[in-house]
DNA sequence: TCGGGGCATTGATCCAGATCATGGCGGCCT
DNA sequence: AGGCCGCCATGATCTGGATCAATGCCCCGA
């Protein structure tokens, strides 16, 4: 589980946290290790991974700034996390959470807002990849990630991906190929237009909403 | 969102509420009404759909007795329920929540863990729909499932299916074509045995959870 | 400036599961 | 008891996206 909190806690937070860097591509947390510490992201994003045994995966979101991870529910971390880029974290212990949430029971009702925000996003995701075509996810994605990234483009209508086709493909249910496939006909289509491969703009939103709803 | 609480909160609760029965079919929370009630099931079951506007539906989850439903995030209810069959609920103002949530702080906890299970449940359910096979799929549902179900099934492997394959199908996003077939091979290959459409007994266990995990 | 390695794109072919079509069964209402 | 209707099973065919296979491009380091 991860969210966002005030920066009256985040202060009282750092106080028992422990700052830390990790390079590109880290998995700082390993799916069905021990969950004995948590994070709270500080610069950077991160991958959320569940994998099945012969390696397939599916990213079930991504954390940007401000967001907490390894809040789990049992003492076993439910999915692994990767840095993306370059990363900033500050490290808890599980402990150090319950006396926070002792000291602020207000942080209760916060991660209780938090945690019903991503039940939401998690539901939408749940009709992505039950029901949704290609081009349906990636318009949905291309209109919903903004959104859930904590820093948001600088313009309304220019989308930066800090992730690689790959990691999209994992995140919609898809292939690479899928993607890029589905990317260029949105371009072509003018939807979309694709400066580089890490920017994307949104040329024409009203269509590519229609897209995403499944009205097309 | 759902979730069970105690029986002590459930006779507070109580006296806040309106007892009503519906109908097998009934659509009791209508996708993108306003939010201004919420229900708890004290008996049947109920099935939790998100749709697009051609008719394509995603059931998002079963909710059993003890269940809550419709503590919307927003004002509008992110999903629609349906009953199964014939069911009771109790009905609530979000008014009466908040006032229950003042009287009751440690309720904000429960729903808390409540969440968070159903979090995990989802990201679950996440890596079912972007990743596994409808054989995988069928397996993982037909472990599953019984947890999920608040009254669980009368021995460890007898199951006791509420819903119907088109119920299956939506939550597993697949047809029903597709889920008959997988149950026909599952029953030819001894891994179940299928007395009646309802009902599905499991024979080998461990079998359907190497399917399940994509071992097979 | 050049070379190499990791992305990304694009093309050709394949296949799991969707779609289309039919028949059978069981429960329920009259 | 009979008939009807909704659900389930199964067969035939189709197809969106997966898989297999090159090639291109960009960035970075020496």
């Amino acid at each position: 589980m991860c969210g966002v909190v005030e920066d009256a806690d985040l202060t009282r937070l750092s106080e028992m946290a422990v700052e830390c860097e990790v390079a590109a591509g880290t998995a700082f947390i390993e799916e069905g290790q021990a969950a004995d510490t948590f994070f709270n992201v500080t610069a950077g994003t991160a991958r959320l991974i569940k994998s099945l045994p012969d390696g397939r995966r599916q990213i079930i979101g991504f954390a940007g700034v401000g967001h907490f991870l390894g809040l789990a529910v049992s003492d076993i971390y439910a999915f692994g996390a990767e840095a993306l880029g370059p990363m900033r974290l500050c490290r808890f212990s599980r402990a150090g959470l319950r006396q926070l949430l002792d000291e602020f029971p207000v942080m209760e009702q916060r991660l209780l807002a938090v945690a019903r925000d991503e039940l939401v996003a998690a539901q939408e995701q749940m009709l992505l990849l039950g029901r949704k075509t290609a081009r349906e996810r990636l318009a949905s994605f291309l209109l919903a990630y903004p959104r859930a990234a904590s820093c948001p483009a600088r313009t309304e209508d220019v989308i930066s991906l800090p992730m690689t086709r790959a990691d999209i493909a994992d995140y919609l249910g898809l292939t690479v190929e899928t993607v890029s496939r589905t990317l260029t006909r949105l371009r072509t289509g003018r939807v979309i237009a694709v400066p580089s491969a890490a920017m994307i703009l949104i040329r024409d939103r009203a269509t590519l909403a229609s897209i995403a709803a499944g009205e097309v």
